[in-house]
DNA sequence: AAAAAAG
């Protein structure tokens, strides 16, 4: 299969060879027929998957056929970082057929807001949006929808998790009824499908790709650790290697935060959440893109997504909550057919929510003993407080990353070990010690200072040699 | 249970 058995409008078909865009990947393949042809689309597939060109091709090319000059498709995404990063993509593909997007997105200090109403005037056919700044701007009457022919939905299950079901249908609700309508959706949850109902016609096509699934070049780990081991293993991994490029993901803003400040003292890192000011958010985005920054700790709203190529590492600091996000955080890494390592800190009350991202990904991941001198984690199989547990689900080993790998420990079954029945570190050990001293530290302000030279302009991925599995 | 998104 070759992009040109598609027969797209000859400019679009050079821009993609001009791009070095020769073969679609499955989620292509399958979903730009059914767009060609108009109809409406459910597709379940994952970031990585090209999902991005899969959508904006066919629309590119029916823009292209029918003139453009009109706003047409409108693009709706969960985060501004994942808007943003489409758009840019998008902008990538549209300037050979001569069609313009625009990003619309919240926060941004009124600066954001000026460009946005700005390039709303100017017009663009494209248009990608976070939902709460669309709303306000349909409402106040500052952008119309009725010319539009497609709608696309990426991240579907995302937005609807994250409440954004009403906001949606006020969207739709602007919208006309005869429209193109794609929905595009990691899982497919009983929750996506009734809400596809209320979105799409009657009668949509569904594709559905490979879905729970792991990138087959990440080399996927875990540790069993209490809490105060944590920041020290991280050191201790990061130094390791001369990483170019970590992500470290926690599991809420405030232990982001606290990380952060405890990283920071001796390595280059940055904090990024939904805190920050938004200029702040794409300064240090673009940074990590452009290997200014090299380690990168967040939330899991850079979980989904987010594509910087050439991710090494991705550090779970703490236990994905959602199976889900496990597999979108480990898929910042080995995109594009690269290699990457995941490493996973499970800790004693975490095991049940790493059972759940085995069962989902459908192996068992490695259990790396801890690194000499460290004292021992919790055990996996049991808990202090109740009885050891059958671990049921004594699957196929991944390859390890063998560093610290102790071979006795990953090969055994696990058992209550001698250790079982202590809850915490003993007092006397000194990782707890230090690691207490630095967390009763009085936090300091969030805000992040930065130099001028970090001001400059994201990288525009325009004329970039990008594979087509970016999403 | 937490994340993000409109001020």
């Amino acid at each position: 299969m070759n992009f040109s058995e598609f027969n797209f409008e000859s400019s679009l078909q050079e821009g993609l060879d001009a791009m070095g865009f020769e073969k679609p990947t499955p989620v292509q393949e399958q979903a730009i027929p059914v767009i060609l042809e108009g109809k409406d689309i459910i597709a379940c597939a994952q970031t990585g998957t090209g999902k991005t060109a899969a959508f904006i091709l066919p629309v590119l090319n029916k823009i292209a056929q029918s003139g453009g000059g009109k706003l047409d498709t409108l693009v709706l995404a969960p985060t501004r970082e994942l808007a943003i990063q489409i758009d840019q993509q998008i902008q990538g593909f549209a300037y050979f057929v001569g069609i313009s997007s625009i990003p619309i997105y919240g926060g941004g200090d009124g600066v954001i807001w000026e460009q946005q109403k700005r390039a709303l005037e100017q017009g663009a056919e494209i248009v990608v949006a976070t939902p709460g700044r669309l709303i306000a701007l349909l409402a106040g009457g500052k952008i119309k929808l009725d010319t539009l022919k497609h709608l696309i939905l990426d991240e579907a299950d995302r937005m609807l998790d994250m409440g954004f079901s009403d906001d949606l249908l006020t969207i739709v609700n602007y919208l006309p009824k005869d429209r193109q309508t794609i929905l595009f959706s990691a899982t497919m949850p009983p929750k996506i499908r009734t809400f596809s109902k209320k979105l799409l016609n009657n009668n949509p096509e569904e594709i559905s790709l490979a879905v729970g699934k792991t990138a087959e070049g990440v080399t996927q780990s875990a540790y069993l650790v209490y809490d105060a081991q944590k920041e020290d293993l991280t050191r201790h991994i990061l130094k390791q290697k001369d990483y170019e490029a970590v992500i470290i993901f926690a599991s809420t803003k405030e232990k982001v935060k606290s990380l952060y400040k405890a990283l920071k003292k001796d390595i280059e890192v940055e904090a990024f959440h939904s805190d920050l000011e938004q200029v702040e958010r794409e300064q240090i985005m673009s940074r990590f893109k452009n290997r200014a920054l090299k380690v990168l700790i967040g939330t899991d709203i850079i979980s989904r997504g987010i594509d910087v190529v050439g991710i090494e590492l991705v550090i779970n600091f703490d236990t994905p909550n959602d199976p889900e996000d496990y597999v979108h955080r480990v898929g910042r890494t080995a995109r594009a057919d690269s290699q990457g390592e995941a490493i996973t800190f499970i800790n004693d009350k975490d095991r049940h929510k790493f059972n759940r991202i085995e069962a989902l990904i459908g192996m068992e991941i490695e259990k790396l003993s801890l690194p000499e001198g460290y004292p021992e984690g919790p055990s996996y199989g049991s808990t202090a407080t109740s009885k050891p547990r059958h671990k049921g689900n004594s699957k196929h080993k991944t390859k390890g990353n063998s560093q610290y790998k102790n071979p006795e420990k990953a090969e055994r079954s696990p058992k209550p070990r001698a250790r079982q029945n202590v809850k915490e570190i003993p007092s006397s050990n000194n990782i707890e010690s230090k690691e207490q001293a630095t967390s009763i530290k009085p936090r300091q302000n969030p805000k992040i200072e930065r130099s001028p030279e970090f001001q400059e302009k994201p990288k525009n991925s325009k004329f970039g040699s990008r594979k087509n599995v970016i999403d």
